[in-house]
Parts: C-alpha cells; sequence; structure tokens
DNA sequence: CAATTGATGATTGGATCCAATTATGACAGG
DNA sequence: CCTGTCATAATTGGATCCAATCATCAATTG
C-alpha cells in the first residue's frame, strides 16, 4: 500500500473513502432525504417498506433509524416504529440555543489557529452561496463554511457535536430561505466573520456570530409566529 | 384508565414505569459498567461475549453498542467491533470545553424559572454529596444538581445534550476524586451557585459556573500532565 | 347507544443462520 | 533474520425466521 497508483487513490476518493457498509448508506440516504424535505416531518418510517426500498433487509434499516434517532432526526418509540421528528417553532429556538452555545466556543478556540488554506476554503464557500443557484445546496455550503471558520477549535468532539447540530439545522434553512429568499442568507456576516478571523480578532468574530445566530433566531420565530 | 387508583399509580412508578426492552437493558448496564470504570478504556467489546453474559442474542448487544457510540462511550470500527473510549487529557479538555459551552447557557435560561421545589431538591442534593460515604454515587448526585439547576431551562434537546455530556463526564469525576479526594467536590461552588439561583441572579449563577468548570479543567489538566 | 372486551392483522424486537471482512500465524524467499 | 504472502480462524455485517407487542375493529354488555 505504500506506493497507491495516483489513480487508485484517486478512485477511491471518488467512492467516498472506502466502500460504505449497508446501515451507513441507509443511514446517509435516510438523513439525506429528511434534511432536504423529501420525508416531512410526521411521516412513519416502516422498516419493512424502506428495507424493500434499499433492496436491503430490515436490520441495516434498523440500525440506522437508531443512528438517526440519536442525531434527533427520528423519533423512535419501543414497538411502535419510528417517525420523522417534527420540525416546530420550540424545536428551532432549541436548535438555536445549542448553536448559539457550542458555535461561539468552537470560534473562540479556532480563530487563532486557522491557517491560509482554510481561510481562503472559507471565502471560496462565500462565493459559492452567492453564485450557486440551487437554494438546496446552500445548507450544505453555509454548514461547510461554519465548520471551517471552526476547524482549528482542537476539540474533536466538540466539533462532532457543533456539525450534527448544524446538520439538524438544515430543515429549518431551508424553510427560512423559502420564505425569506436568499437575501436572509446575511452573507454580510459571513464575510465579517470572515474578516474578523483573519485579523485574529476573536472576540470581533463571535461578536458577529452571536448577533448573527440571535437575528437569524428572532426571524426564524416571527415566521413560525406569523404562520403556525 | 382516567380513574387510576393511587395504589396502581405507586405501583407503577415502583416498578421504574414499564418494561424494558433488551437493547435497553443491556445499553444500560453497559453504560454504567463504562462510567463505574468496571469496564477500562480501551476493552474489546466481543458481541459474543457481551450476548453470553446477558443472556440474550448478539443482536441488542449491537444495537446497544450502537447506542453508546452515538454518546462517544465506545469507540466503533466498521467489521473491527466496539472498544471502550479511552479517557485521556485530550479528551477531557474537550469534554470540559462542551460543558463550558452548554451549561451556562441552561443554568442562564432556567435560573429565572426555577420554583421552589427544584430550589429545594437542589440543596438536598448538596447536603447528599456531603454525608453520602459512597464515592462512586458522587457522580450521579452531581448530575442531578446540575441538571435540577437547569431544569426549567425549557429547551429539551438542549438539556439533553447536557445531561449525555455529563454522564460521559462521570468518568473523569471518579478519576479526579480518587486522586484529590473528596475536597475537590467544589461544594462552596454549589452552594453559592444555588444562593445566586435563589436570588434570580442569573450572571452571578453563571459566573460562578463557569469559575467551577474552569478551574476543574485545569485541575485535572495539570493531574494528567503530572502522571500521563 | 356508549364503553369495554376480545379477536385479528400489522409491525417491531429478538434469535439464529450465512456471508463478508479482518486478524493470526505458518511458511517461503530474499 | 527479517519481510511479504497465503491459508485459516475469529469476528462482525446482513438475511431470514419466530415471538412479542401494538393497532384496528367487530361484538357484547351495561
Amino acid at each position: 500500500m505504500q506506493n497507491m497508483q495516483p489513480d487508485l487513490a484517486r478512485l477511491v476518493a471518488e467512492t467516498g473513502g472506502r466502500p460504505r457498509t449497508a446501515t451507513q448508506h441507509v443511514e446517509a440516504a435516510l438523513r439525506e432525504a429528511i434534511l432536504s424535505g423529501q420525508l416531512a416531518g410526521g411521516t412513519a418510517l416502516r422498516q419493512e417498506d424502506l428495507a424493500r426500498a434499499f433492496g436491503v433487509s430490515r436490520m441495516p434499516v434498523r440500525e440506522a433509524l437508531r443512528q438517526l434517532e440519536a442525531q434527533a432526526l427520528v423519533d423512535f418509540a419501543p414497538h411502535k416504529g419510528a417517525i420523522v421528528a417534527e420540525i416546530s417553532a420550540a424545536d428551532a429556538a432549541d436548535t438555536y440555543a445549542i448553536r448559539l452555545a457550542l458555535e461561539p466556543a468552537c470560534l473562540e478556540r479556532s480563530v487563532p489557529h486557522l491557517d491560509a488554506r482554510a481561510l481562503d476554503t472559507a471565502a471560496d464557500l462565500i462565493g459559492e452561496m452567492d453564485s450557486d443557484p440551487d437554494p438546496g445546496r446552500l445548507g450544505e455550503l453555509n454548514r461547510r463554511f461554519h465548520m471551517t471558520l471552526y476547524s482549528a477549535a482542537g476539540r474533536p468532539r466538540l466539533l462532532a457535536l457543533t456539525e450534527t447540530t448544524l446538520a439538524g439545522f438544515d430543515r429549518y434553512l431551508r424553510f427560512h430561505l423559502a420564505a425569506h429568499g436568499r437575501a436572509h442568507m446575511s452573507q454580510d456576516d459571513h464575510r465579517a466573520m470572515l474578516e474578523a478571523a483573519r485579523r485574529r480578532d476573536a472576540d470581533a468574530a463571535t461578536r458577529v456570530l452571536r448577533h448573527h445566530l440571535q437575528t437569524a433566531a428572532a426571524t426564524l420565530a416571527a415566521f413560525f409566529a406569523a404562520r403556525g
């Protein structure tokens, strides 16, 4: 394995690393379907149906559903089955409270150690968010932008928690954008955070981030209040 | 079910709710074994052995291990199996970083809404921590004390995240106490937090909490540095 | 007629079996 | 003597089957 051909290395990279196990495949597909809204909140997830749809047995489906429950994307009840977690004003507020607790901590620890490569990646992601016409990709780009800014925090578990929270937030971002358009992506905040990070000004960056999250939370809460 | 007898209600409460499923039983038992140190970090968890030990098949064991992986108590590798997550200085710092992010947010939101019952429960728990001779129970009491103070935060997912993080912290608390004795429980901090909560002074309470966590993190880091 | 009970069908939890992957160790070659 | 290779055993991932639980609805009874 020491002299892996470039071709082979690229092939492996393209296939997403290594041949995934059936459970991982089902989990990833279901997560994507839930976050994209293809599976609406409240949908009952019958193990048999999913197994047929994926061409596997019920077992990998069961394990995938358990994993998704741990990510708060499905609600599980013994002997009753799984349903897609509902989105609600209360859950949105909960998600923002978690983000507001975790992300400033990530950013504060990361800013002093960010290298030029990460900063450039973040800048590219801002550009992609401006130019990508697919609103469905904005969630992924937004998540990658934030995680790039946090990537040098050096706290793997803290970052993992933040990433799953951000992933679960995708549904609300789509909601938000569908109602208000991409103007509410707050690209100004993103640019301000990046500039503060370039200046190694962690305090300014976290101030912008807090404001960014609080404003978004308030906007989303008002949206829910208006049309429940 | 509308006119349930008080006797029946008490009986149900005593039996701990409902008969748990095998997966839940195995998960709870393994978690307790890991947190108490009976299963040391790095221990390989063979599904077959565990299944025999619990008198069940490998399947509930598999699901329990997946659940524990989501709680960062075991490390899982496809086709390789599960091992008990190692404790380390880096992981301790990670855990404290998460606590320091989540818990002040919980406390700040909870203090304004705490009722007398919760405050009395918290006071009782401080007393129990002073008098209980079993050091193994201090982790549980400490966790319950903190969660009681956060219980009125009204953010179920934030609280759930905090509780699992606190649970995972039990191993480090035992470590800590074994080395330094119960003097380092920082009961003074606990009392100060409770008093601030009684005064509805959320700022003071969170200040004490932050100091409490930062001091404990520093002490534990020094301990790890001294004897690896 | 409402409410409870009992039977039936649908669905999940658990056990057992088979396949795929990884670890172990013997052995040939340099 | 060390290294790499190949065969074998141990272990996990997945499929299939059975048991337990829950939902649905008709029937009975007050």
